[in-house]
DNA sequence: CTGTATGCAAACGTTTTGCATGCGA
DNA sequence: TCGCATGCAAAACGTTTGCATACAG
């Protein structure tokens, strides 16, 4: 287990375009890190104000802006009228995955499972739509609706 | 072309769940079938006024969820702040689809090609799913995003 | 005639912005 | 020091709700 805080394999990233590095940043970097959910920014606001009560909600909405630019963070809208956030690819986050959603309770499922098959396919198909419409594809989103056990 | 208005394909879906037929709908039912296109609910509001004016705003947020609750209608959560509507399974309307978005200038493409291996992956993935979280799926969306021509 | 559907205005929750201050590099 | 980053308060935005009226069945 290496990221316990300060490790700096997002420092680089963020270096790299002049961004500093800051007190905020890093918290909530750490607070998306050890958190395996898709939260709202009232989430990570909440977390982070405990640790940190000097922090504000707009700090944490413009820090999630910016390394969803970067491509560090997902964002995630599921039509529940707040946008959900997740760390991507970093060396120590959970595996990829989608999403099952139900459509009466709104709960929000991961699931991880099969993804071999959808590998395949996803390569398949954006090689063929980059090609087709000129668009350069750096990340994708499925997700499932329906009605969960309990709800159905 | 069957489609011009009064169409009565929706009318029975409607009256099935006792819901009336009422001239705000049908308008709003109309334009979502001429409009090829993902709307807002504001788009809606402002072509339905044009025609109609005494409509109001609420009733197209009121018909559009409703109309996604009997799946006629699917609501698409793009991330841009406000949802998306489009007429879904209807006689004339366009093929299923998916989408392409530009993280930079947010436009939405519309693709459907390549669906036939879709097809195949989402049937068998949303069966694997369903046995195993118990999970009735009635819906599912695919997006890609990346940087569109222009932006790239 | 009954109850659903409507329009208006006001409320709501999330996200964004303006501005003075703080602090990293 | 310089300018990006921050916090606060207020504004903006999309969406929902309360309520009296209109109208479909």
């Amino acid at each position: 287990m290496r990221g316990r805080g300060r490790g700096p394999w997002w420092q680089d990233r963020l270096q790299g375009t002049g961004a500093r590095i800051t007190a905020p940043r890093e918290l909530i970097i750490e607070i998306l890190h050890e958190t395996d959910d898709h939260v709202s920014a009232a989430d990570v606001y909440i977390r982070a104000h405990q640790i940190n009560p000097s922090i504000g909600l707009t700090t944490v909405y413009r820090t999630l802006d910016m390394l969803t630019q970067l491509g560090i963070v997902q964002k995630f809208d599921f039509g529940d009228g707040k946008a959900r956030y997740e760390l991507v690819n970093n060396p120590n986050g959970k595996k990829h995955h989608h999403h099952l959603i139900c459509l009466r309770c709104k709960t929000i499922m991961d699931y991880s499972e099969f993804l071999d098959e959808e590998l395949e396919f996803v390569k398949k198909t954006a090689g063929k739509l980059s090609k087709k419409y000129n668009f350069e594809i750096t990340d994708h989103a499925i997700s499932f609706y329906g009605l969960c056990e309990r709800c159905r």
